[in-house]
DNA sequence: CCTGTTCTTGATTGGTTAGTCAATTAACGT
DNA sequence: ACGTTAATTGACTAACCAATCAAGAACAGG
């Protein structure tokens, strides 16, 4: 039935459905069938659209960063120094990018950098921009804006893995609990 | 050739050359042939004696488990809660366990634990086990020990993922001082 | 020697999967 | 009506891989 413009939708559900069965089976060994089942479709409609499935992957990845670089932009507007540095933690666990399967899929892509290319430039590309964007923050906040800016990417790094690893719903108070203590006693 | 008594040196050389080839590949995507060819053997050979790519896996995973315990162990006795909080620390970041391959391939079995039940057991009683010691010795240094004891976990994590995550050799001295710096600030 | 045991592997099997292709269906413009 | 184009899939293939097995090779003990 070829209702026209179906290309785009198919594209997202194909994106959504990735990210879900990565994140679920935590791990990239998933099968383009699986993903294209949980998108409603069959897996040569996917081959179709995206020609392979490390390009699926890659239009996963891109698709999550571009949503939380949204809603980190979102944020950034906000006045003062503190309040930009606390916007871009609430965005880092905000819920459209703190649901399980999501943070799990962004790890488990974190591996997929180690063997594609792509891969490897768009993660360095995002924390490079993290780093900057926290750099920025903490300046006029702290003697050594390099050193706790890196400190907080590696403890936000470290918060997502052991919210992927513990059983049950993702705590996203919990986890910004842990890093608003720690910036806390950062810039006492 | 037998000569009697392969059987443990067989799979003290597979279970080395799965960490190295998982550890490489940054993935559990490994096939039984590469790490058995890594191992000097053929696959049969490796089936043979650990009878599934699952047990090799475990057995690595309980490899690496055993030596972090005892480079811990080691340096516990120590005297102090200050001398015991850096060693668990210096344990952590030691040349054995910090080696790239170790480290990546410790990461990726976190990912084993997902489908594995004993793989979650095991690593299940690696966390509690550290922040057990880790609570243990920061009682007396701060008031809220469980709190540090989390974060401070957390912070390994990260700065594990960063450290395989970054191109080039592991830099174990950096890794150190992130921790150590946080500590300052933590128990000032 | 001979016999049993350990060690070792080539060959094979059964199952899985990414990717291709030809054919079908249905909208759209003319 | 009709030809063009987009959407869609079933069937297929080529590759790969975990696991099995039967058989060979080498040593120890008697």
């Amino acid at each position: 039935m070829p209702k026209l413009g179906a290309e785009p939708i198919r594209k997202a559900a194909l994106i959504n459905a990735a990210i879900f069965e990565v994140g679920m089976a935590g791990s990239l060994d998933v099968t383009v069938a699986q993903i294209a089942r949980r998108a409603g479709m069959s897996p040569a409609l996917a081959h179709h659209y995206f020609g392979s499935k490390e390009k699926i992957f890659l239009a996963a990845m891109r698709y999550i960063l571009r949503t939380y670089g949204q809603s980190v932009r979102d944020v950034l507007p906000g006045r003062g120094a503190r309040g930009r540095l606390d916007g871009i933690v609430r965005a880092s666990f905000a819920p459209q990018n703190f649901q399980r399967e999501t943070v799990s899929a962004w790890l488990n892509f974190y591996a997929l950098s180690f063997v594609n290319k792509d891969a490897g430039r768009l993660l360095r590309v995002y924390h490079q921009r993290l780093r900057s964007n926290l750099i920025v923050a903490l300046r006029g906040l702290t003697d050594h804006p390099e050193r706790t800016a890196d400190t907080l990417g590696a403890l936000i790094d470290g918060v997502y893995l052991r919210a992927v690893l513990t059983p049950g719903p993702t705590d996203a108070a919990d986890a910004e609990n842990t890093i608003m203590s720690y910036l806390e006693e950062a810039l006492a």
